[in-house]
RNA sequence: AGGCGCGUAGCUCAGUUGGUUAGAGCGCUACCUUGACAUGGUAGAGGUCGUUGGUUCGACUCCAAUCGCGCCUACCA
């Protein structure tokens, strides 16, 4: 084996050969199943830091799961992410000149399916580079064959139920993009701008109202202007009739007590119904009166186009919109609409304000309320069956306080606006005839069939798609082979957990939630695990315009210091940062990144996955796990090269592994390491049962370092390289040494794959353990018979006996290498007995030189000393020893144990605890107390000796 | 405006139903190239747990208020 542990040499092989042997299929044996179904990443993206973290905690339940003996599944695929993945195709267009209408429909999917063809394979290899066991022979994309299946069954019988339904309403616009998107889509931000205060005068003559507004350029769509009926400056104006200024039309007043308050502003609110959702209510309401209902379009005005430019008058519609604004964007429009107002004396003023933009969160453009033709899921009837699910507990939420959010969404959920006008995904399966009638069906050869249309007459489909987001909710059965009624669909669904970060709980757990009820009538997973958000070390989002991206492929691979500057500044949507990233950088990674490799990286993910908390994702914490797995691979080339070719106990297939071949002595250590080992597959287990992998993390940390390769190794060494030492003692520590390995490796392996499927290899032979592979090995389960109190107690004797000599050592300056004379005084039985028992173990790790026993009365001479419980051990002064710094340590200790003392006698001589408190807390005191007592007593005698020379 | 979360060592974070001297890693100091490992070993320094009150025999932990930070939801034209 190398001295130091090479990632690379191993990662890639071991991949894929469990790949190749089919080991992340599911067994078809077995009662229990698990199942975790991947969030489908975007089919032509590529991993951040948010994938590798959510898989590292997926695949760390999956490998425990399936070694437990699970049925495991876990589920691959990809999403064909509609909006997102037809931008980066027109974005290539864009670079050729063309857009996507140039092409036409089937031609441009046609360059879609191209592109994913091309990068669609990335992230599943990326994916694959973190060791994820997915059941990739099972792998399904959204767009597929059996999943566009699925999409068409449930959209056919949710319109059949009357759940889903087309109505002309307003919708959020995306203008750049020129398509409808849900509420989930719009991102709000607070912007600077202004509010305009516009006079609009009465028809009476008897002067004006001020109305003020955001969007000036609206006022062409008014049809009233709204005051509160409470309002005594505006009381006797309502009725009255206002004269719009540019447009020669007249609106009304009307009275709003709902919307209008008249604190706000002027008190005065024009209603664009067309353009504004609260105006469109408003508008709901009062279209029945007949200032409003003889108005054209009702007063349902619109004045924009698909591009959010002011529109041209249709026939018959005389000069609704003024000639002179026609074609105007929306802001151009605005400027211009403010300058004639104040030309003609109509504009009060103008004050700054602060105002909630929204903006599409794909294309970034400012959406625009716009009356369009959609296809809606009524939600209401399918939220309630979800809430209720989460209610009853059929769906938990770790941590529980997501599900405050959860209901907080799903109690005020609106209807889902599933319509897109894109290209990309699913074609809507309706069709329309002449005369605008609708039919859903399958296909149109079914649609034909069932209404008896022969096919002369003409129909053509909806031109739209369907939103990503429904596809994905199906996900937790369409990818198990539903509506077929499958294997799969019986073994796996309901699923076990859904792991995910909490940005898509509105997006995709509730619909799924939702879904799964209605069309399989069972919850789609039991628990939903929700964990943080990763950003950069300063606790900031990563994102490409900051420039603080970290790639995971490149903390497992490295990167140099170039590519990393090339990879941040390229293809920047504002080149003007590029500078300052690059300072940044350089400044942050002088050296690039070093190759930490995908244990370590996973180890740090798993490590840092506290429940419900952002990770600030420190290189510090990677560079020590990075470390850590050396230390194991160390750890085991130590194992190896004591074990093999040697006898350890360990017997062959035929007489039974796990029964010793000849007699075994277990030393000490050997029953304290195998006692600390099954505590530490307890503590695993509950950590990764409770979805703590921060604990479980923790626990193969501390068990490994500090008390494995610490402890055991070096108390190994003393045994096995002792002439003294018996056969059956050396065989004892080596079938110890090893079989314990070989348990850490198996109880480590789900969260560090690579490394530990590599060890073992070479380990389990040894340790009498047969099998092609770890991941299919049986996960460790602690043994009581193993749990050995009185080991651990003798060993804390020994630890703390070697302890206190390096720290007389470390005190005074003398090499920890040198032997000492030691002195033991104030002994009981027990302690000359344990000297003598473990007196190699004490003379290897402390490096003593000779242990004495004192007579009873014997105080020695003049000594550095440590307390072990009430024995003393001494190292005597005369040549080594320098009493200045001795007296100083004592000084020291003595002051502590002072502080202890007397906090401890005020606290119990305070009757009200004596009284109040547990007799078990108060006794621990009172034993507390006496302990530090004695030992303080001990050491201020000590001191005065010492002074005294 | 409402809701959620966070504030513990220089940094990144643990701290289970209130009860040992509040822990770990990194960083720092000193010593050590000892036959697994310098990606290492040994010893050590470093915290009045944001602040103020309260409950309690006892508070990092529970309650209230307050300051600071972050996020989510809904928004007044």
């Amino acid at each position: 084996m190398d001295k130091t542990y090479d990632p690379h040499a191993i990662e890639q092989r071991w991949y894929q050969t469990w790949e190749e042997r089919g080991y992340f299929t599911p067994k078809t044996a077995g009662d229990e199943s698990y199942c975790i179904m991947i969030p489908p990443p975007n089919v032509t993206g590529s991993l951040h830091m948010g994938h590798g973290f959510n898989n590292t905690i997926m695949d760390t339940l999956i490998r425990y799961h399936r070694m437990k003996g699970d049925k495991t599944l876990w589920q691959p695929g990809t999403d064909h992410a509609g909006i997102a993945t037809q931008m980066v195709v027109e974005r290539q267009l864009e670079a050729e000149d063309k857009k996507r209408h140039d092409l036409g429909r089937d031609a441009f999917i046609e360059r879609i399916w191209e592109w994913k063809a091309e990068s669609g394979g990335n992230i599943t290899r990326q994916l694959r580079r973190l060791g994820s066991s997915l059941d990739w022979e099972h792998e399904r994309f959204t767009m597929d064959d059996g999943l566009s299946d699925a999409v068409k069954e449930v959209f056919i019988r949710l319109y059949e139920e009357g759940l889903i339904y087309r109505g002309k309403r307003l919708v959020n616009w995306d203008p750049k993009l020129h398509t409808a998107v849900s509420d989930l889509e719009v991102l709000s931000e607070e912007e600077y701008g202004h509010m305009w205060h516009m006079r609009y005068p009465l028809t009476n003559g008897q002067g004006h109202l001020i109305v003020a507004t955001t969007r000036p350029e609206t006022m062409l769509g008014d049809c009233a202007v709204a005051v509160n009926p409470n309002d005594e400056r505006y009381k006797h104006m309502i009725g009255e009739l206002l004269e719009l200024p540019l447009t020669g039309r007249r609106i009304p007043i009307i009275a709003d007590e709902e919307h209008v308050d008249p604190e706000f502003g002027t008190g005065c609110v024009k209603i664009t119904p067309a353009h504004d959702f609260n105006d469109y209510a408003v508008w709901q309401r009062h279209r029945d009166e007949i200032n409003i209902s003889e108005q054209i379009h009702g007063g349902l005005i619109n004045i924009f186009t698909v591009d959010a430019a002011i529109r041209d008058n249709d026939e018959n519609e005389d000069e609704l919109i003024p000639t002179k604004y026609i074609g105007m964007d929306r802001y151009d429009a605005r400027k211009q609409i403010v300058t004639d107002l104040e030309a003609a004396g109509l504009l009060e003023k103008i004050e700054d304000h602060k105002l909630m933009v929204p903006r599409g969160d794909r294309s970034g453009a400012v959406i625009e309320p716009f009356l369009t033709d959609q296809w809606y899921v009524k939600i209401a009837p399918l939220a309630k069956p979800a809430i209720e699910a989460v209610e009853s507990g059929k769906i938990r939420f770790v941590p529980d306080n997501w599900k405050n959010t959860y209901y907080e969404w799903m109690r005020n959920i609106q209807d889902w606006c599933i319509s897109r006008q894109i290209w990309w995904g699913h074609r809507i399966p309706a069709w329309y005839d002449d005369e605008g009638n609708v039919y859903v069906g399958r296909s149109e050869t079914e649609v034909r069939q069932r209404h008896n249309l022969d096919d002369s007459y003409p129909l053509r489909q909806d031109e739209d798609v369907l939103d990503t987001w429904f596809s994905s909710a199906l996900w937790p059965f369409s990818t198990l082979g539903w509506p077929e009624n499958t294997e799969r669909l019986k073994d796996f669904y309901p699923t076990s957990v859904l792991v995910t970060a909490f940005d898509i709980i509105f997006f995709w757990v509730a619909r799924m939630i939702m879904m799964g009820i209605k069309f399989m009538g069972e919850v789609p997973f039991h628990e939903v695990y929700i964990h943080g958000l990763i950003r950069d070390g300063h606790g900031d989002k990563m994102s490409k315009s900051k420039g603080n991206v970290l790639d995971p492929i490149d903390l497992i691979d490295g990167i140099t210091l170039e590519d990393l500057l090339e990879k941040r500044t390229s293809g920047m949507m504002q080149p003007q940062l590029a500078k300052k990233i690059e300072k940044q950088t350089r400044k942050e990674f002088p050296d690039g990144i070093p190759s930490f490799g995908t244990d370590a990286l996973r180890f740090t993910f798993a490590a840092l996955a506290a429940t419900g908390r952002d990770i600030k994702f420190d290189l510090g914490r990677i560079e020590g796990y990075r470390n850590f797995c050396n230390k194991l691979w160390n750890a085991t080339r130590y194992v190896m090269m004591n074990v093999e070719g040697e006898d350890c106990g360990v017997g062959t297939p035929k007489t039974g592994y796990s029964q010793p071949t000849a007699e075994l002595e277990r030393s000490l250590a050997d029953r304290w390491i195998l006692s600390r080992l099954q505590k530490t597959k307890k503590a695993f287990t509950e950590a990764i049962e409770g979805y703590r992998f921060d604990h479980a993390a923790q626990a193969i940390y501390e068990f490994t370092w500090n008390e494995y390769c610490d402890w055991y190794l070096e108390l190994s060494k003393p045994v096995l390289n002792s002439e003294q030492a018996s056969e059956a003692a050396k065989r004892g520590t080596r079938r110890t040494l090893v079989r314990v390995l070989e348990s850490l490796l198996r109880l480590t392996h789900p969260i560090m794959p690579f490394i530990t499927e590599e060890i073992w290899q070479r380990v389990a032979p040894i340790a009498g353990v047969t099998g092609e592979t770890i991941m299919h090995q049986p996960f460790p389960t602690a043994r009581q018979s193993l749990i050995d109190e009185d080991a651990e107690t003798e060993m804390a004797w020994v630890m703390q006996f070697i302890l206190g000599i390096r720290q007389i050592k470390g005190g005074m300056n003398i090499a920890p290498g040198k032997p000492v004379p030691v002195l033991l005084a104030n002994t009981s039985e027990t302690d000359k007995e344990l000297a003598q028992k473990h007196r190699h173990f004490l003379d290897f790790l402390a490096r003593t030189e000779s242990i004495e026993v004192l007579a009873p009365d014997d105080h020695g001479p003049e000594s550095a000393t440590a307390l072990v419980g009430e024995m003393k051990v001494l190292i005597p002064l005369a040549g080594l020893i320098d009493k200045d710094a001795e007296i100083k340590r004592l000084e020291k200790e003595i002051a502590r144990l002072q502080g202890e003392v007397d906090r401890i006698e005020k606290k119990l001589s305070n009757p009200n605890f004596v009284d109040k408190a547990p007799e078990a807390v108060v006794q621990k005191e009172r034993d507390k107390l006496a302990d530090s007592k004695k030992a303080l007593e001990s050491l201020q005698a000590q001191l005065d000796k010492i002074r005294q020379l």
